[in-house]
DNA sequence: CAAATTTATGATTATTAAGTCATATTGATA
DNA sequence: TATCAATATGACTTAATAATCATAAATTTG
């Protein structure tokens, strides 16, 4: 899968069903990235304005990357992420 | 152009190269995305750990958006913009 | 439903990014 | 090369994240 991303709750959604589709809870991948579950718990609702370095930690851990692209029209896979 | 990042320092590489792109000035940007123009040169060199805010501001004034994804093996296309 | 686990929230502190201004450096060009 | 524009850097202030601990709320599961 992949989410299209263009706010920083964008993120957070993106991280939340990434870490489930990989049945952690976010306490291992608290372990596994170096960042604190409350820490994880405030971007996953949107709570937070994460740092790229925070974001990234939780991407490696989750063996994840990002591209960075033109905007696109919205595609049905997308859709499906967002709503 | 698409731009893999993993790191905080890519995804200012990315910015600039997108920047210059479009023919814009740091301080142009900076009118554009309410960014300062101190702000943009410090995370175009990587000597910020910027939050996901002002990436984003960044992102949308330069029409780009980014998709989280698998990491992937690399690609000529992503090479050519690493190195 | 009760217990256990998971997630969310609240408070405090330390750290750091962003705004702000001034200016030095670098780069382009007349 | 001298000038002008563009970018980088440094200092300082303000504001916000992340770490940290405690615990409440929600979810899962026996």
């Amino acid at each position: 899968m992949q989410h299209l991303a263009r706010l920083p709750k964008d993120v957070g959604h993106a991280i939340r069903e990434e870490r489930k589709a990989k049945k952690l809870t976010q306490k291992q991948l608290a372990s596994l990235s170096g960042v604190w579950q409350e820490t994880i718990s405030k971007i996953e609702t949107g709570a937070a304005n994460a740092k790229l370095e925070t974001l990234f930690d939780l991407l490696a851990a989750l063996d994840l990357e990002i591209t960075i692209c033109k905007r696109s029209k919205i595609s049905a896979a997308e859709l499906e992420d967002i709503f």
